[in-house]
DNA sequence: TCTTAAAATCGATACGTTTCGTATCTATAT
DNA sequence: ATATAGATACGAAACGTATCGATTTTAAGA
């Protein structure tokens, strides 16, 4: 495999720990851990999580499979590690009209997302996060928080603007609107789009009360 | 085993098409299809749903794994048959006061329920699902429905009452009020407590605009 | 500077383990 | 005759580990 010429291009926070250490012995082979991640990612794409074996990702990559247990502790911090780069790509966070609208915009877009092939892998981590506890905390410490603080302060914004009344509990406004994805992807199976983001967008905004 | 008395005492959706079939041959043994019901529930108590194996449950019921799979198409279907009951049991809805304070009595109560050992079980159950669609059905089919059902008769009384806006969007407002109960119980992992579920239900009633 | 030993990586293969779900077989009840 | 129950064995996945040889890098000693 040919050697990349960007070394610690986008050493992750969940890979990095170990490539710190310095002293005599065989450098980390970057082309490895790059075919291992696209494998990776292609395997999730292709077969869905249930599909998603260490063994499939190995066959795919070329790598062993002692090779991928070295460096990932499970199989889904591999399948986080692989996906977010590409989900991160395709979630930012707009930043220029109303807090309102912006917020409207935001849950759309992840309406959209969630709603197509990114949405059967984030089930699948979630799943397999509920009998592997570190999973679930990497996807809570690189998915959640990061797009979650990003939600508070748009929430501060529109209470600094005056959109929003300065009593809000952001926390619980923050549950509602984006928990309400977690019920429709993981129990309720029922569909994912923009329209639906929008009439929930509009209900917590308004309130059910007269 | 000892006979119980009360044949036929909970035949369960999910498992009384073959119990219905008459002609030649020996009974089904009520018997012991208690002690794998039970059994059941008792592994996902002491073990949580990791644990949750047949063969546990088959060595804990003294019944054999034969058995087990004749009866229940999964250990998905197992699981919720196993824990429904007493769930049910646990998380009545209440029809006395206003319908804002029924929403908060029950979503007080649901996040007492679901932030105890009930919670563990439910990520467990939704989890498999993930992989198991008859598991998630199930699980939608006697579980979630006839409790949204509820919650639709609830905001359908507040609009009569004049306690809510006659244009709300039902769907939407329930979506927000339980969604944020599994953004929290399965991928935050955040406390479920009756004082949060009060804060959340405050914030989804008043609205967030000024 | 050159050599050499230690350390770490990678690929290949083979295991042991768990758990699922099924197949057989015998005995028993209707 | 037919369906049920229990016992046991079996095959298939997939996890994660162990072991081995080959290779690459670093550090220390001559």
């Amino acid at each position: 495999m040919a050697r990349t010429d960007t070394v610690e291009e986008e050493a992750t926070a969940a890979t990095a720990t170990a490539a710190a250490r310095r002293g005599p012995g065989r450098k980390r082979d970057e082309a490895t851990r790059h075919a291992i991640l696209r494998a990776a990612y292609e395997t999730l794409e292709a077969e869905g999580y249930g599909g998603f074996t260490i063994e499939a990702v190995a066959a795919r990559s070329g790598a062993a499979k002692t090779t991928i247990y070295r460096w990932w502790p499970s199989k889904g911090a591999l399948a986080i590690d692989s996906f977010l780069d590409l989900y991160q790509r395709e979630a930012p966070f707009p930043q220029t009209r109303s807090a309102s609208e912006d917020l409207k915009a935001n849950l759309r877009l992840m309406a959209k997302i969630w709603g197509g092939r990114y949405g059967c892998i984030i089930a699948g981590i979630i799943a397999a996060g509920q009998s592997d506890a570190a999973t679930i905390e990497l996807y809570n410490e690189r998915l959640v928080k990061p797009r979650r603080e990003e939600g508070l302060r748009l929430l501060q914004r529109g209470i600094a603007n005056g959109e929003f009344r300065p009593d809000i509990d952001i926390e619980a406004a923050l549950d509602a609107l984006y928990g309400a994805f977690y019920g429709r992807l993981l129990a309720w199976l029922e569909p994912l789009d923009p329209a639906w983001a929008e009439r929930l967008c509009d209900t917590v905004l308004r309130g059910l009360m007269v």
